[in-house]
DNA sequence: GAAGTGTACTATTTCATATAGTACACTAAA
DNA sequence: TTTAGTGTACTATATGAAATAGTACACTTC
């Protein structure tokens, strides 16, 4: 469910973090699904537990999970967090387009590489 | 002509590289000019030495510039270089853009992005 | 020769990361 | 009640990257 790659940069507790940011934000983990927990995810990852729990705690910290006590940590409601996450990407996206203007990427280029993904695959806008 | 951002995690010789990458990119530090003295940044930035000598390694390493022994380094011929940036720009977009799409972003977002950068300013492509 | 350059060392400090181990409170189920 | 599984909070330790400090040497220019 989660991989690790030992030659980045990232922490790992970071990138435990990321990995589930996505599943939560792209619903493969609905509200209220309950996480796995620190000991089994430390075991599955042959990772410290500390670490996980660093992981979590981040998670938590930015909204993602909720704990409950001797129950386990649970998925939050992602709706506010998507609409974050859309406005950080578009912010991102502006200052990419930015600086390849200033390096002379031409318009029509990126309004391909736009073009060749949204054709592709289901038909959204 | 260069800040350092001491609340960033990036390094501070990876700060340093990047700021003179985007200058050499960008031609505000054409090609044969020579960089500032190794001793001459550290001053002026209140920065150890070593640390300048460690960015310019690493900009001599990206083929960004040269060193010519007891003259100093000089800047080399960037336009491979911003081809070279291009392409991995391009890259970044697509995958961010390829994220959006997952998150719900319509493409006509991601369009009024491009057109507002690309409508001010000067009358590029 | 003097000043300024790159470059190469060693040593030391500092800090984030990760691990190791222990402990305690809570919940759920047998 | 007991047991197992959960979160959580500690302390201690090891490791490695980053940054500093200091010294030294070869080269170029004037």
């Amino acid at each position: 469910m989660i991989s690790i790659d030992y030659q980045s940069k990232l922490p790992l507790y970071e990138q435990i973090a990321q990995k589930f940011q996505t599943l939560i934000l792209k619903g493969a983990l609905p509200p209220d699904a309950q996480m796995p927990s620190v000991r089994t995810m430390a075991v599955e990852l042959s990772i410290n537990p500390n670490t996980i729990q660093k992981a979590y705690s981040l998670l938590e910290q930015q909204g993602y999970i909720y704990p409950v006590k001797g129950r386990g940590n649970f998925v939050s409601d992602s709706s506010a967090l998507v609409r974050q996450e859309k406005k950080s990407l578009l912010e991102d996206v502006r200052q990419l387009i930015q600086e390849g203007k200033e390096l002379g990427v031409r318009q029509t280029e990126f309004i391909q590489v736009i073009d060749r993904i949204y054709r592709k695959g289901d038909s959204n806008d």
